[in-house]
DNA sequence: TTGAAAGCGCTAACAT
DNA sequence: ATGTTAGCGCTTTCAA
């Protein structure tokens, strides 16, 4: 059986308690004894069961990560982000896939709840009011990632979505597109409606009009995106650029074209978000709105460390600004030669 | 404060004994009492405290998961499947990337210890025999995947990588292609080595000559897929048709050809292997060997599980068999109208 | 500086 | 059918 506290206290003749200090470094206990006992645990192979020490200390050192779904290239990067910070700082993470199900993601709430985890990664989509409240409240640690949540006062991490909207549609009218249309996720999401507005604002602060029939709606997947953009090309007057509300969509976007011989950019332009290594593995490279991931993943972290430190912090958003990539799948409309 | 199972016992009346019992519907209970703690227990928003549980009964109901690295789709994607059947099995995952690092392995294979996970899996690189000692024999379940462990008696759940290359080569030699490259990931795999031989016999057996110069070793990005395949594409004798061992190196292979102006198929076949969603993303559309990462996901979790149950099976191995996934990367020899 | 002892919240014999 | 009680392995006052 493996050694306990109390086999290394009795080996060393001292009690658990000393023991209990010299592994934690609390209390005063004198060099030698401290050696003795060290060197006592490291023969013995002696290290403390972290389950008891859970128990009475209440922390676990756990962190549950809740997303739509970790095979999801942005979600993968951020996990990733997410579990190396949590790593430096002790913490190991629970991965839960949610899928955007609500009864999932109230599953996992209470179960990892049930579990003692110390604070919450909330990544995931429906982040409704009523299954944060099964959080909020009960004085567990959460911190909302990428996802705004209006009107609940907890700590949130994102991108300015509207920045982005608003960088992508910018970038398409300033190649002389008018003509531009847009793919959301889902209207959902308060990140897709913000984007939305960016691009809006875009629009007729160049002096263009928005219109609805360049607004299409579809889910998160490249088959989707690939559908919806074919909708859109297939129609009596086609879009010269469209602006996808994430990399997949826009690499539907792009076999959508392709697959009516569509020209990208020759003939459409084409705009991401997020910034995923996808956009560099396709053909042609992906123009997008880059995401911090790794600040996103990182500070999301740390506010939650905070949180879990007790610091009774106001609560706070942290907004990290997004980028425009400019690679080869946007070109000025007409084609390089005519660049305006 | 949150209710435990003595405020219910008080509240009912009852020892906490009888409560444990309808918890854990266990040992006798009159459909009575059950019935009125049950409600008692709702009514109370009780959930058992499980770290406590786990302390007592030794079981923490979480899985440790380590892999290279989860922004790699391929192992997103086995993640992801490995994380649907512990749930429904009742296990959590707690992610660990190692980047195949040995001290990283050996520091979360420790730490994993001392949290006292259930089992682990194992889908990390350098599965080293002495960091398996490190688990082996301390009566902790682990079962290994996709790693071929050479002597060591752990459960194993893994593709036939020889069959997989083997697959590979002959696609390839079947459409008339004899100057084959290979591109590895590391000969420190096993599964590297194996798929290697596949594509030697696959050669040998169609008459052709096994010949050092088409064997190149990378390591698992798409950077150094491009590098690697560039080198490959550059030399004064070119192959004709390149297999890449992972779908990443393939789409670095296709990079390098298209940087040089060579076309994809139509003067270099290329062959990838996993059979990720990348396959269907990039143009062409790659030709892969599948893996099927979803069983594979799968039994390894339930062999885990068996071990778990405290099913002393002996040791096994289950392979599985991979599947050549005919896209677009590849054509006959000479073009499509030369079809052998 | 060190130790005794009371929890932490639950499980599982063993009694009743 | 239900209750008593002794742990599980550690932390943490409070004494000594």
């Amino acid at each position: 059986m493996k050694p306990t506290i109390y086999d290394v206290a009795r080996q060393a003749g001292v009690s658990i308690a000393t023991v209990s200090k010299v592994i934690n470094r609390t209390g005063k206990i004198s060099e030698k004894t401290r050696e003795r006992i060290s060197e006592i645990m490291a023969e013995m192979g002696y290290a403390p069961n972290l389950v008891a020490t859970a128990l009475s200390s209440k922390k676990t050192y756990m962190i549950g990560l809740l997303l739509p779904d970790i095979s999801n290239p942005y979600f993968a990067e951020l996990a990733r982000n997410i579990e190396d910070r949590a790593q430096e700082l002790g913490y190991n993470i629970v991965i839960c896939n949610t899928d955007n199900h609500v009864d999932k993601e109230r599953e996992y709430l209470t179960f990892l709840q049930q579990k003692s985890v110390d604070g919450i990664l909330l990544a995931t989509g429906l982040a409704h009011p009523e299954s944060l409240g099964l959080v909020t409240g009960k004085n567990l640690p959460i911190t909302v990632i990428a996802r705004e949540v209006p009107r609940s006062p907890v700590n949130t991490v994102l991108v300015d979505d509207f920045m982005g909207g608003y960088l992508a549609a910018a970038h398409l009218l300033e190649l002389g597109h008018r003509d531009i249309a847009i793919i959301v996720e889902s209207m959902d999401l308060e990140s897709s409606r913000q984007r939305l507005k960016g691009y809006r604002a875009a629009l007729e602060e160049h002096g263009g009009v928005f219109d609805e029939k360049w607004v299409a709606v579809s889910d998160f997947t490249v088959a989707s995106g690939m559908e919806v953009a074919g909708g859109l090309l297939d129609a009596a007057v086609r879009p010269t650029a469209v602006f996808a509300c994430n990399d997949l969509l826009a690499i539907g976007t792009i076999q959508a074209a392709r697959a009516r011989g569509i020209s990208v950019p020759g003939e459409l332009s084409v705009v991401g978000f997020d910034n995923t290594f996808l956009c560099g593995i396709i053909d042609p490279a992906l123009t997008t709105v880059g995401q911090p991931i790794r600040e996103l993943g990182r500070q999301a972290v740390d506010l939650l460390h905070k949180q879990m430190g007790g610091d009774e912090l106001a609560r706070q958003r942290v907004v990290l600004l997004p980028e425009l990539v400019v690679r080869s799948s946007t070109q000025p409309l007409g084609g390089p030669d005519k660049a305006k």
